[in-house]
DNA sequence: TAAATCCTGTCA
DNA sequence: TGACAGGATTTA
């Protein structure tokens, strides 16, 4: 699924469409995601509520309501929205609506149904899910000195380090390939056995990659789509993920792809050092 | 720290 | 038909 550019642009697609507008009604047509949803509670939580804001914090949509309330969505691996006239059909894993008083509707798509859904109210704390989070990948607070601190004693791979929300928020499997072939570092590397210098080189690669992919609308595998319903053009820049058999880019030698700890992992064993 | 799990779809 | 898919949590 959406990691942090795929879930900022969805963010930033809808803004124009839900800032400032009131649900009228909501409509549930499954209530089976990671988080169990109550259909009740879900119409009463959100009808005449007037949203405000949004923001991101790793791979989470934080909207926010003049009430004070808070709606916090996770898209897990499949998650999608779009705007629609309310009049519009459900497509068939289109599973919840929020219907604005203009007529138009906002629509949840979630294929596999990994999507999380929490709803906040007023002056209730974020789940702790959420708290725990390390810092927004992007953040100033992702610095190479956090990471020296925050991978200190950590004998796990980088690779798997990476895609730990809480130590950084927002890098996901392509991600962090990407950002670690950009550095020069093997995913196998000890995260505790990292110089400061190297993880500097990380954060600034991780950083790169995560904000070229935003300005391109983030990367289609296969599910994702922008609320407008077109794919992301980060496809075209990758360097490794899903490229095995083809030719590093930096040292011509071969992509290798990986299982590792379950999760698949593409790199080049020529210009990706573990020390 | 690793494997299993939630679910549907696609590809080899 | 089975393996695998952009994720995160629970369990062993």
């Amino acid at each position: 699924m959406p990691e942090l550019p795929e879930v900022e642009t969805v963010g930033r697609a809808l803004a124009p469409h839900l800032i400032g507008r009131t649900i009228h009604d909501t409509e549930v047509r499954q209530t089976a995601f990671r988080t169990k949803l109550d259909p009740v509670h879900f119409a009463t939580f959100f009808e005449g509520e007037t949203i405000d804001s949004w923001q991101r914090h790793g791979k989470y949509l934080i909207f926010s309501f003049f009430s004070g309330k808070r709606f916090v969505l996770h898209l897990g691996m499949s998650g999608s929205c779009r705007v629609c006239d309310g009049t519009v059909d459900f497509e068939r894993h289109e599973h919840l609506a929020w219907n604005f008083t203009d007529g138009s509707s906002w629509r949840y798509s979630d294929i596999r149904r990994f999507g999380q859904l929490f709803l906040i109210e007023s002056g209730e704390e974020l789940p702790a899910s959420i708290r725990c989070l390390g810092p927004d990948a992007l953040s100033d607070d992702c610095s190479g000195d956090y990471l020296k601190k925050r991978l200190s004693g950590q004998r796990a791979e980088i690779k798997c380090l990476l895609l730990n929300q809480r130590i950084l928020a927002g890098v996901g499997n392509i991600y962090a390939c990407e950002a670690l072939w950009r550095a020069g570092i093997s995913p196998f590397a000890i995260g505790d056995k990292l110089t400061k210098k190297r993880l500097i080189v990380l954060v600034e690669a991780i950083k790169q990659v995560l904000r070229e992919s935003v300005s391109c609308g983030g990367t289609t595998i296969r599910d994702f789509r922008r609320p407008d319903g077109s794919e992301g053009k980060f496809v075209l820049h990758l360097d490794v993920y899903g490229r095995d058999g083809e030719a590093c880019s930096r040292c011509g030698s071969s992509i290798v792809q990986v299982m590792q700890h379950g999760r698949s992992t593409w790199y080049c064993p020529c210009c990706q050092k573990e020390r």
